[in-house]
DNA sequence: CCTGAAAAGTTGACATCATGAACCTTTCAT
DNA sequence: ATGAAAGGTTCATGATGTCAACTTTTCAGG
């Protein structure tokens, strides 16, 4: 299956093209959808469930924490501001670089991320009318797609 | 590896569903931000422009608009307020039912959706590692996927 | 026909998110 | 030592979103 040349890949999409990305916007819908239903189930807003999310792999600077959600610093400071009022967050001075502020999920905090990450089944509902290799074939396609764009969470 | 199921009420989500899911999270993260960054070039927010690509298929009551986006009626009076300050649509009072009001796009804000809708290249980055048969099976995947939920664009 | 309930939109108050400019503290290069 | 640069914060401002209260219109009973 070598690939279609459509060599027009910044002219004109194909009918396929467009349709698939019609699809991928209500997936994108239906996925922010069950996000932030999900967030608000346990008192979170999207953006600080979000944050809470980051911090799984561990403490991480405000800059670098803005940088990845792609918006201003101090829009981190108002969301951290709540979390930490909440008892979800702790904030620290790094050790080697005083500028910085590592942000840390307490165990109340690691704990309720890791409770909504458990009840998305945003993708267990629609993937359920997957079979199992049809679903290989998804992930492949995906994978591939993904492999060319920087992924956030890399 | 705690690949011990704590339970399997209702579909024990397998290795490879988890990765779909991630993959999904990561594919959905960045069509949301060329979204808004697509969005934001023509000085229209992610709301505004949700809202006019509604309108494509024909003028839509505020009631609807507001179903459709799983929002509050109030949010979209607002939102709908800068899109006609701005001449990007219309209010009318319908004919039949004077309560409602059909909020139509105007030629101006028809275009700018169009253009908008044109300029999304998102999938022409990540699509073009793929040949115009993965596309197909790709589409079809995923309108399997969506056949189950209700979509936004039913 | 009249009255009251229900529906569609709007308004107002309020919290969150997001940006941009100005500012403080810390670091680092001269 | 001095000044520039970087990391965070603060302030002002605008957009989004919810909720409660309100207006207008529709419709069902009496």
């Amino acid at each position: 299956m070598e690939t279609q040349p459509t060599q027009a890949a910044t002219a004109e999409p194909d009918e396929i093209t467009r349709e698939v990305v019609d699809l991928m916007a209500n997936l994108v819908a239906l996925f922010h959808r069950e996000y932030e239903e999900a967030a608000a189930a346990r008192s979170l807003t999207g953006a600080q469930a979000k944050v809470l999310a980051l911090l799984r792999r561990g403490p991480m600077p405000m800059r670098q924490i803005a940088q990845t959600l792609s918006c201003e610093p101090s829009n981190i400071t108002g969301i951290v501001d709540r979390l930490e009022t909440r008892g979800f967050v702790t904030r620290a001075a790094d050790r080697q670089d005083r500028r910085v502020k590592l942000v840390a999920a307490t165990d109340t905090g690691a704990a309720a991320s890791e409770e909504l990450r458990e009840s998305l089944n945003f993708a267990r509902e629609p993937l359920a009318a997957l079979g199992h290799d049809e679903r290989a074939v998804l992930r492949d396609l995906l994978q591939r797609m993904l492999a060319g764009a920087a992924g956030p969470g890399a």
